[in-house]
DNA sequence: AACATTGGCAACCGCATACGT
DNA sequence: CACGTATGCGGTTGCCAATGT
Protein backbone atom coordinates (compact mmCIF):
# COMPACT_ATOMS: atom_id res chain seq x y z
CA UNK A 1 0.00 0.00 0.00
CA UNK A 2 1.51 3.48 -0.70
CA UNK A 3 1.10 6.55 0.51
CA UNK A 4 -1.71 8.90 0.57
CA UNK A 5 -1.97 11.28 -1.91
CA UNK A 6 -1.24 14.88 -0.66
CA UNK A 7 -3.98 15.96 -2.62
CA UNK A 8 -6.79 14.62 -5.53
CA UNK A 9 -4.90 14.74 -8.26
CA UNK A 10 -7.94 15.02 -10.86
CA UNK A 11 -8.69 18.37 -9.54
CA UNK A 12 -5.87 20.47 -9.46
CA UNK A 13 -4.40 22.46 -11.77
CA UNK A 14 -0.50 21.81 -12.79
CA UNK A 15 1.91 23.83 -14.93
CA UNK A 16 2.45 27.05 -15.06
CA UNK A 17 0.69 29.67 -12.46
CA UNK A 18 -1.37 32.66 -13.81
CA UNK A 19 -0.95 36.24 -12.65
CA UNK A 20 -4.98 35.85 -11.26
CA UNK A 21 -3.29 32.27 -9.33
CA UNK A 22 -0.23 34.44 -8.25
CA UNK A 23 -2.78 37.30 -6.90
CA UNK A 24 -5.12 34.65 -5.29
CA UNK A 25 -2.27 33.07 -3.56
CA UNK A 26 -0.27 36.32 -2.46
CA UNK A 27 -3.41 38.45 -1.05
CA UNK A 28 -4.24 34.86 0.56
CA UNK A 29 -0.92 34.26 2.45
CA UNK A 30 -0.17 38.02 3.12
CA UNK A 31 -3.54 38.55 4.77
CA UNK A 32 -4.08 35.04 6.83
CA UNK A 33 -0.29 33.70 6.61
CA UNK A 34 -0.05 29.60 5.78
CA UNK A 35 -1.24 28.60 8.95
CA UNK A 36 1.28 26.43 9.36
CA UNK A 37 -0.76 23.85 7.18
CA UNK A 38 -0.30 23.96 3.45
CA UNK A 39 -2.34 21.03 1.87
CA UNK A 40 -5.32 23.31 3.57
CA UNK A 41 -3.82 26.13 2.10
CA UNK A 42 -5.27 26.23 -1.70
CA UNK A 43 -8.78 25.51 -0.48
CA UNK A 44 -9.55 28.44 1.98
CA UNK A 45 -7.73 30.73 -0.45
CA UNK A 46 -9.73 29.59 -3.86
CA UNK A 47 -7.10 28.13 -5.43
CA UNK A 48 -7.28 24.39 -7.05
CA UNK A 49 -3.79 23.69 -6.78
CA UNK A 50 -1.68 21.05 -4.71
CA UNK A 51 -0.44 22.22 -1.17
CA UNK A 52 3.04 21.56 -2.73
CA UNK A 53 2.54 23.79 -5.48
CA UNK A 54 1.43 26.87 -3.12
CA UNK A 55 4.38 26.69 -1.24
CA UNK A 56 6.44 26.13 -4.12
CA UNK A 57 4.86 29.20 -5.96
CA UNK A 58 5.21 31.41 -2.44
CA UNK A 59 8.66 30.14 -1.43
CA UNK A 60 10.44 30.50 -4.85
CA UNK A 61 8.33 33.11 -7.05
CA UNK A 62 5.74 35.30 -4.46
CA UNK A 63 7.19 36.12 -1.16
CA UNK A 64 8.73 39.40 -0.47
CA UNK A 65 12.42 40.17 -1.15
CA UNK A 66 13.06 37.59 -3.35
CA UNK A 67 15.77 38.28 -5.84
CA UNK A 68 15.94 37.46 -9.91
CA UNK A 69 18.16 38.04 -12.32
CA UNK A 70 21.87 38.03 -12.59
CA UNK A 71 24.19 36.76 -10.07
CA UNK A 72 26.85 38.70 -8.89
CA UNK A 73 30.30 37.95 -8.57
CA UNK A 74 30.08 37.60 -4.94
CA UNK A 75 27.17 35.53 -4.96
CA UNK A 76 29.22 32.69 -7.36
CA UNK A 77 32.12 32.97 -5.17
CA UNK A 78 29.57 31.81 -2.38
CA UNK A 79 28.14 29.40 -4.18
CA UNK A 80 31.38 28.11 -5.47
CA UNK A 81 33.15 27.82 -2.25
CA UNK A 82 30.00 26.46 -0.61
CA UNK A 83 29.29 23.70 -3.35
CA UNK A 84 33.26 22.63 -2.56
CA UNK A 85 32.38 22.37 1.00
CA UNK A 86 28.89 20.83 1.22
CA UNK A 87 28.20 20.11 -2.52
CA UNK A 88 24.56 20.22 -3.51
CA UNK A 89 23.18 21.45 -0.30
CA UNK A 90 21.18 23.70 -1.86
CA UNK A 91 18.83 25.09 0.98
CA UNK A 92 21.90 26.00 2.91
CA UNK A 93 23.76 27.57 -0.12
CA UNK A 94 20.57 29.64 -0.38
CA UNK A 95 20.50 30.37 3.31
CA UNK A 96 23.92 32.32 2.44
CA UNK A 97 22.35 34.68 -0.76
CA UNK A 98 19.76 36.32 1.45
CA UNK A 99 16.74 37.04 -1.54
CA UNK A 100 17.75 33.95 -3.42
CA UNK A 101 16.04 30.60 -3.18
CA UNK A 102 17.89 26.89 -3.64
CA UNK A 103 15.83 26.44 -6.61
CA UNK A 104 16.96 29.72 -8.56
CA UNK A 105 20.64 28.72 -7.17
CA UNK A 106 20.27 25.24 -8.17
CA UNK A 107 19.26 26.04 -11.80
CA UNK A 108 22.26 28.86 -11.76
CA UNK A 109 24.44 25.95 -11.20
CA UNK A 110 23.40 23.64 -13.09
CA UNK A 111 22.96 25.51 -16.04
CA UNK A 112 25.58 28.28 -16.08
CA UNK A 113 27.72 28.75 -13.39
CA UNK A 114 29.09 25.14 -13.61
CA UNK A 115 29.45 25.54 -17.27
CA UNK A 116 31.04 28.77 -16.78
CA UNK A 117 33.68 26.37 -14.36
CA UNK A 118 34.00 23.67 -16.57
CA UNK A 119 35.72 25.37 -19.17
CA UNK A 120 38.80 26.15 -17.20
CA UNK A 121 39.87 22.96 -15.78
CA UNK A 122 40.73 19.69 -17.71
CA UNK A 123 38.69 16.54 -16.78
CA UNK A 124 41.58 14.67 -15.33
CA UNK A 125 41.57 17.74 -13.03
CA UNK A 126 37.52 17.35 -12.02
CA UNK A 127 37.26 17.28 -8.47
CA UNK A 128 34.17 16.33 -5.84
CA UNK A 129 32.76 18.11 -3.64
CA UNK A 130 34.50 18.15 -0.22
CA UNK A 131 32.37 15.96 1.19
CA UNK A 132 32.13 13.76 -1.45
CA UNK A 133 36.12 13.31 -1.97
CA UNK A 134 37.56 10.42 -0.82
CA UNK A 135 41.28 9.56 -0.11
CA UNK A 136 42.95 8.12 -2.83
CA UNK A 137 45.29 5.40 -3.00
CA UNK A 138 47.57 4.84 -5.88
CA UNK A 139 48.84 1.82 -7.77
CA UNK A 140 51.11 2.42 -9.96
CA UNK A 141 52.84 4.90 -12.18
CA UNK A 142 51.53 7.69 -14.34
CA UNK A 143 48.43 8.01 -11.54
CA UNK A 144 46.52 11.57 -12.39
CA UNK A 145 43.99 11.33 -9.71
CA UNK A 146 43.13 14.14 -7.29
CA UNK A 147 44.20 13.20 -3.30
CA UNK A 148 43.12 14.43 -0.29
CA UNK A 149 44.59 13.52 3.48
CA UNK A 150 44.40 15.00 6.76
CA UNK A 151 47.51 17.08 7.16
CA UNK A 152 50.05 14.46 8.29
CA UNK A 153 53.34 14.51 9.75
CA UNK A 154 55.06 12.03 7.98
CA UNK A 155 54.80 9.06 10.31
CA UNK A 156 51.44 9.45 11.48
CA UNK A 157 48.20 10.05 10.24
CA UNK A 158 46.18 12.42 11.73
CA UNK A 159 42.14 10.93 13.06
CA UNK A 160 39.29 12.79 12.09
CA UNK A 161 39.44 15.03 15.37
CA UNK A 162 43.04 15.65 15.44
CA UNK A 163 42.87 17.10 11.71
CA UNK A 164 39.29 18.68 12.86
CA UNK A 165 41.84 21.01 15.29
CA UNK A 166 43.85 21.92 12.59
CA UNK A 167 40.95 24.35 11.86
CA UNK A 168 40.82 27.74 13.56
CA UNK A 169 38.20 29.95 14.53
CA UNK A 170 36.01 31.05 12.19
CA UNK A 171 37.31 28.75 9.31
CA UNK A 172 36.47 25.60 6.89
CA UNK A 173 37.93 22.44 8.03
CA UNK A 174 41.93 22.39 7.38
CA UNK A 175 43.22 20.13 5.02
CA UNK A 176 46.83 20.10 3.70
CA UNK A 177 47.64 17.04 1.26
CA UNK A 178 50.58 15.55 0.58
CA UNK A 179 52.01 14.66 -3.13
CA UNK A 180 50.62 11.19 -4.34
CA UNK A 181 53.46 9.19 -3.94
CA UNK A 182 53.21 5.88 -6.15
CA UNK A 183 53.21 2.75 -4.20
CA UNK A 184 56.52 0.38 -4.54
CA UNK A 185 58.77 2.85 -5.87
CA UNK A 186 61.73 3.62 -3.48
CA UNK A 187 60.83 7.41 -3.69
CA UNK A 188 58.34 6.80 -1.46
CA UNK A 189 59.16 7.22 2.19
CA UNK A 190 61.78 9.95 0.70
CA UNK A 191 59.44 11.69 -1.22
CA UNK A 192 56.75 11.19 1.45
CA UNK A 193 59.06 12.40 4.08
CA UNK A 194 60.44 15.20 2.50
CA UNK A 195 57.48 16.80 0.99
CA UNK A 196 54.90 16.58 4.30
CA UNK A 197 58.01 17.83 6.62
CA UNK A 198 57.77 21.13 4.62
CA UNK A 199 54.27 21.01 4.50
CA UNK A 200 53.09 24.42 6.83
CA UNK A 201 50.62 23.23 9.66
CA UNK A 202 48.02 25.63 7.85
CA UNK A 203 45.20 27.48 10.36
CA UNK A 204 43.31 28.85 7.51
CA UNK A 205 39.95 28.16 5.76
CA UNK A 206 41.68 25.91 3.48
CA UNK A 207 40.78 22.70 1.68
CA UNK A 208 43.68 21.88 -0.82
CA UNK A 209 44.21 19.25 -3.22
CA UNK A 210 47.46 18.45 -4.54
CA UNK A 211 47.77 16.28 -7.78
CA UNK A 212 50.88 14.50 -8.65
CA UNK A 213 51.42 12.50 -11.77
CA UNK A 214 54.55 10.52 -11.15
CA UNK A 215 55.67 9.61 -14.51
CA UNK A 216 59.20 7.93 -14.18
CA UNK A 217 61.68 7.44 -10.97
CA UNK A 218 64.18 9.76 -12.00
CA UNK A 219 65.58 11.42 -9.59
CA UNK A 220 69.27 13.44 -8.78
CA UNK A 221 70.50 13.94 -6.29
CA UNK A 222 72.72 17.40 -5.68
CA UNK A 223 75.92 18.70 -4.05
CA UNK A 224 74.30 19.61 -1.01
CA UNK A 225 72.57 16.33 -0.23
CA UNK A 226 69.23 17.62 -1.29
CA UNK A 227 67.10 15.12 -3.83
CA UNK A 228 64.95 16.43 -6.50
CA UNK A 229 62.52 14.17 -7.96
CA UNK A 230 61.95 14.71 -11.38
CA UNK A 231 58.49 14.21 -13.31
CA UNK A 232 56.80 14.81 -10.14
CA UNK A 233 54.64 17.63 -10.83
CA UNK A 234 52.36 19.08 -8.67
CA UNK A 235 49.21 20.44 -10.78
CA UNK A 236 46.31 21.69 -8.77
CA UNK A 237 45.03 22.18 -5.31
CA UNK A 238 42.04 23.78 -3.94
CA UNK A 239 42.09 26.69 -2.13
CA UNK A 240 39.25 28.08 -0.02
CA UNK A 241 36.87 25.85 -2.52
CA UNK A 242 39.33 27.27 -5.68
CA UNK A 243 41.12 24.78 -7.61
CA UNK A 244 44.42 26.33 -8.59
CA UNK A 245 47.18 25.22 -10.60
CA UNK A 246 50.53 25.39 -11.47
CA UNK A 247 50.39 28.97 -12.98
CA UNK A 248 49.26 29.44 -9.96
CA UNK A 249 51.88 28.99 -7.60
CA UNK A 250 53.39 32.50 -7.96
CA UNK A 251 50.33 34.40 -6.65
CA UNK A 252 49.63 35.87 -4.00
CA UNK A 253 47.19 33.12 -2.90
CA UNK A 254 49.62 30.58 -2.77
CA UNK A 255 53.21 29.81 -2.86
CA UNK A 256 54.32 26.62 -3.26
CA UNK A 257 57.95 26.26 -3.28
CA UNK A 258 60.59 25.17 -5.80
CA UNK A 259 57.37 25.49 -8.51
CA UNK A 260 55.61 22.58 -9.39
CA UNK A 261 58.44 20.83 -10.65
CA UNK A 262 60.82 18.69 -9.29
CA UNK A 263 60.62 19.07 -5.32
CA UNK A 264 63.90 18.96 -3.32
CA UNK A 265 64.52 18.16 -0.25
CA UNK A 266 63.05 20.75 1.74
CA UNK A 267 60.66 22.46 -1.08
CA UNK A 268 57.69 21.18 -0.83
CA UNK A 269 55.48 23.00 1.08
CA UNK A 270 52.44 25.10 0.30
CA UNK A 271 51.53 28.61 1.87
CA UNK A 272 48.58 30.65 1.88
CA UNK A 273 49.14 34.29 2.65
CA UNK A 274 45.72 35.65 3.02
CA UNK A 275 42.72 33.70 2.42
CA UNK A 276 40.17 35.22 2.29
CA UNK A 277 41.55 37.81 0.05
CA UNK A 278 40.02 36.66 -3.46
CA UNK A 279 41.83 39.19 -5.85
CA UNK A 280 39.65 37.68 -9.08
CA UNK A 281 36.25 36.08 -10.12
CA UNK A 282 38.93 34.29 -12.67
CA UNK A 283 40.35 32.02 -9.37
CA UNK A 284 36.56 30.87 -8.36
CA UNK A 285 35.90 29.95 -11.73
CA UNK A 286 38.55 26.99 -11.56
CA UNK A 287 36.74 25.54 -8.86
CA UNK A 288 34.96 22.22 -10.51
CA UNK A 289 33.16 19.77 -9.19
CA UNK A 290 32.48 15.75 -10.77
CA UNK A 291 30.13 13.34 -9.51
CA UNK A 292 31.33 10.95 -11.66
CA UNK A 293 35.10 10.11 -10.63
CA UNK A 294 35.50 6.42 -11.03
CA UNK A 295 39.28 6.32 -9.89
CA UNK A 296 38.43 7.17 -6.51
CA UNK A 297 37.72 5.12 -3.82
CA UNK A 298 36.19 5.28 -0.07
CA UNK A 299 38.00 5.93 3.06
CA UNK A 300 35.35 8.31 4.49
CA UNK A 301 37.13 7.76 8.20
CA UNK A 302 39.41 10.06 7.13
CA UNK A 303 37.00 12.69 6.24
CA UNK A 304 35.12 15.24 9.40
CA UNK A 305 31.62 14.66 10.25
CA UNK A 306 29.58 16.41 7.77
CA UNK A 307 27.27 18.43 10.43
CA UNK A 308 30.79 19.75 11.79
CA UNK A 309 31.49 20.95 8.50
CA UNK A 310 28.35 23.00 8.19
CA UNK A 311 28.70 24.13 11.36
CA UNK A 312 32.05 25.18 10.22
CA UNK A 313 30.56 26.59 7.02
CA UNK A 314 27.86 28.86 9.20
CA UNK A 315 30.81 30.23 11.51
CA UNK A 316 32.12 31.27 8.51
CA UNK A 317 29.66 33.38 6.77
C1' DA B 1 11.56 30.47 -43.80
C1' DA B 2 11.19 26.14 -41.61
C1' DC B 3 12.76 22.86 -38.74
C1' DA B 4 15.99 20.99 -35.20
C1' DT B 5 18.64 21.65 -31.31
C1' DT B 6 20.00 23.83 -27.14
C1' DG B 7 19.56 26.55 -22.96
C1' DG B 8 17.12 28.45 -19.15
C1' DC B 9 13.97 28.05 -15.77
C1' DA B 10 9.55 27.04 -13.38
C1' DA B 11 7.35 23.35 -11.65
C1' DC B 12 6.78 18.58 -10.43
C1' DC B 13 7.96 14.17 -8.19
C1' DG B 14 9.44 11.17 -4.82
C1' DC B 15 12.10 10.42 -0.85
C1' DA B 16 13.72 11.48 3.86
C1' DT B 17 12.79 13.60 7.89
C1' DA B 18 10.02 15.99 11.33
C1' DC B 19 6.16 16.09 13.91
C1' DG B 20 1.83 14.97 16.09
C1' DT B 21 -1.15 11.52 18.03
C1' DC C 1 7.35 3.36 20.47
C1' DA C 2 4.69 2.98 16.23
C1' DC C 3 2.26 4.91 12.85
C1' DG C 4 0.34 8.37 9.74
C1' DT C 5 0.76 12.80 7.76
C1' DA C 6 3.01 17.24 6.52
C1' DT C 7 7.00 19.51 5.15
C1' DG C 8 11.40 20.31 3.02
C1' DC C 9 14.77 19.04 -0.12
C1' DG C 10 17.21 17.68 -4.27
C1' DG C 11 16.80 15.50 -8.71
C1' DT C 12 14.31 15.59 -12.82
C1' DT C 13 11.04 16.98 -16.27
C1' DG C 14 8.75 19.74 -19.56
C1' DC C 15 7.81 23.99 -21.70
C1' DC C 16 9.23 27.88 -24.22
C1' DA C 17 12.44 31.04 -26.23
C1' DA C 18 16.76 31.56 -28.47
C1' DT C 19 19.99 29.94 -31.58
C1' DG C 20 21.80 27.07 -35.22
C1' DT C 21 21.41 24.64 -39.67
Amino acid sequence: MGRAPCCDKANVKKGPWSPEEDAKLKEYIEKSGTGGNWIALPQKAGLRRCGKSCRLRWLNYLRPNIKHGEFSDEEDRVICSLYASIGSRWSIIAGQLPGRTDNDIKNYWNTKLKKKLMGFVSSSQKIRPFHQNQHQITTGYNNYYPQILPYSSPSTTLTTLEAYKYSNNNTFPCYETIPTIPSSSFLNTAAAASCTSGITASTSPILQIQESNYVGPTTTTSSDGSAEYENLDFHSYIYNGVIGNEDDQSNSKFLIEGGGKPINGNSCYVEQQNPLDYSSLEEIKQLISSNNNNNVTCNSNLFLDENKIEEKVMMYY
